[in-house]
Parts: C-alpha cells; sequence; structure tokens
DNA sequence: AACAGAAATAAGAATCATTCTTAAAAGAGG
DNA sequence: CCTCTTTTAAGAATGATTCTTATTTCTGTT
C-alpha cells in the first residue's frame, strides 16, 4: 500500500461518479504532480484484482472504476453518458434459478435515458 | 450490399461461435485473398449499426459479433474462454418492473464454468 | 547512519484493437 | 463509354492499456 495507491484509493472514494484511469490521473496529478498513468492503471488493476474496487466496462469506451464493491449493476444514459448505480437484488440467484448452474459472477450494463435527460427532451 | 458485406454476413451466419473480427478476417481471406481488415471492420460496424447482427463485449477482449439478434444474453466461461448463448426470458420486462423505467437495451454477460470444463476439473 | 536486496515508481516505448485517410477500383445511370 | 457516387485496399493514425527499464523508495540488518 503505497502512498500512490492510498491517494488513488482516496480520490476514487471521494468521487460520486465512475472515473476512467485517465480522471483519476488527472485528479491525482493535482496532488502528485509526477505520478505517471502507469502507476495509476497498475494500481487501478491491481485493487481491481483483489477486489477492493470494481472495473466496468462498458462498450467503446475506457474503462470505468467504482468504488462500490457490493454487487450492483449500471445504467448509462445514451445521450449524455452519465452512469447510474442501479440495485437489483436477487438478480443472481434469478439467474442461477433459470440457467440451474451456479455462477461467479456477471456484468449488467443498461441503456437507457435518464430521468434529466427525459426531462431535457423536446 | 457488397459482395465482401454478403461474404462476411455468411461466414458470420455458418460459425457456430461468436467470433471475433480478426478470426472473420482470417475467414474472408481464404474466399476473397485481398480483402483488409479495415473492410471487414466497416461491414461489422455497420450492419451491427443497422441492427442485423450484434457485436458483444467483453472485459479484456477484442469485440465479438453475433448472428442471433433475438435478444439474448451470454455466459463466458472463466477456464477456457468460450462463450455460449443464454435465454433469459422476461429478464428485461423484470428489470424494468423492477427499476420502474422504461429501458432501450441491456447487455449481460455472465462468468461461469462452462460444463466442459467443469467435468474436466479435478 | 550505511548498506544490500526487494518492491514500486516514472517515463516512455510497445502493443493491440479499432478507426481514419487517401488513392484506386467498382457500380450505377445516362 | 463517360461522369458521379460509393466502396474498397492499404496502411497510417489513434487511443487505451501494458510492458520495459533505469531510477527511486522502502525494509531489514549490521
Amino acid at each position: 500500500m503505497t502512498k500512490q495507491q492510498l491517494m488513488i484509493r482516496k480520490l476514487l472514494e471521494q468521487s460520486e461518479t465512475h472515473p476512467t484511469a485517465e480522471e483519476l490521473y488527472l485528479e491525482a496529478k493535482k496532488e502528485m504532480p509526477n505520478i505517471s498513468m502507469g502507476t495509476v492503471y497498475r494500481n487501478l488493476g491491481q485493487m481491481a484484482d483483489e477486489g477492493t474496487i470494481v472495473r466496468l466496462h462498458f462498450p467503446g469506451q475506457p474503462d470505468h472504476y467504482d468504488k462500490t464493491i457490493r454487487p450492483h449493476d449500471h445504467a448509462i444514459c445514451v445521450k449524455c453518458g452519465s452512469i447510474a448505480d442501479v440495485e437489483l437484488d436477487s438478480l443472481k440467484s434469478m439467474i442461477e434459478k433459470s440457467l440451474n448452474v451456479g455462477i461467479l459472477s456477471y456484468e449488467l450494463n443498461i441503456q437507457c435515458v435518464c430521468s434529466s435527460c427525459q426531462s431535457k427532451a423536446s
């Protein structure tokens, strides 16, 4: 647990969104001007492998990172690109029951129009 | 609908798996030796945009393409990497009911151990 | 405090999938 | 055939991510 990792972790913790490695890098640079992209990627990857943070994959976009490790899903707005956490209780067991097979994990990404864009729509 | 596109479509149609652009390119090259990667990518992208094929995203892997456009989900084996189609009826409406919001689409990828690897396991 | 060995870093080169550019080829219509 | 449009092949360019390597930081030991 180096100070670089501590800082990256702190920045992710403070973030209200689901930042990308680059966004975290730019933030980190403000407090530690000569931190490198490689360090950010390496530490994010390591923490994701440990399971202390979560890496999210969205089509055609750089990966995003999530401080919330409790299993949950994500809804991405097709208009503004904002990503919202979504709680779908018992989805895992529902899937397992449907398939009749144990699953290790799953990733569910929902495409929708967020309420903010919905109200703006003409 | 050019002959290149027709061929790419045919190869995907014939495939029993969920090939990547590169795999399709290598196949296509056998019958049309001077087809280019760019053409394969462009046509796959175009067909995916039209909705006549489906583009699939898996973490840390090149995109895969699916001839089956009927909405369905995928289970990827963490041991061998094989990708299986999975039918989870009414998942969309279930999600919509849970969230109380209309959704445009979703992508669900399940991580599991396929039955083949399961039986091989020590 | 000084040193040796181990682990993590910064910097940037390398990689890989994908997209873009451009000049040439193929197609369509008159 | 001749022009106009579309698509292609080839490869350069891009963008996210990983890898390499020399340097720095850390840890434990004397």
